[in-house]
DNA sequence: AACCTGACGTTGG
DNA sequence: CCCAACGCCAGGT
């Protein structure tokens, strides 16, 4: 029985949260969620926390990658896998075996280079709902 | 306590 | 592009 430090849980919590609201269609990376979570810096927490996360169905546990654009998961690994069919299906497909953050990345509101390059068509759709 | 290993990230060479 | 070195810190040995 693994014992869980009490003043921990809020934190794991918060964590949780914040992936929990990763919208469908995006991407998060591990320091990005950390941040979010009001954890600077602590990005491999995010990682212990989600490989310490029973499996929960409703936790969408595969929006969540490295920030350079790859998967955590060792490449031909089951859950690395399982993790790009589950991205693909929202649409979310790597290019040369990495995600463009720069159209899939949960910061592209407010990314610098959407307003060179062009905004993205998720972006597109955003403005255009509003 | 000491050391190792990660579902990490950044920087520098 | 690859690699090493840190910074980070929870867990396991």
């Amino acid at each position: 029985m693994k014992s869980v430090d009490h003043a921990s849980i809020p934190v794991h919590a918060g964590i949780l949260r914040v992936i929990a609201s990763i919208p469908s269609g995006c991407v998060a990376s591990y320091g990005e969620i950390a941040e979010r979570a009001g954890l600077p810096g602590r990005a491999r927490l995010v990682g212990h926390v989600l490989r310490a996360t029973p499996g929960n169905p409703s936790l969408p546990w595969h929006r969540v990658i490295r920030a350079d654009g790859r998967v955590a998961f060792p490449v031909d690994s089951r859950a690395h896998r399982e993790q790009l069919r589950r991205l693909a299906r929202e649409g979310v497909r790597p290019t040369a075996g990495r995600i463009d953050m720069r159209r899939f990345g949960w910061q592209r509101d407010f990314d610098l280079d959407a307003q060179l390059w062009g905004p993205s068509p998720r972006v597109r759709a955003t403005h255009a709902a509003q």
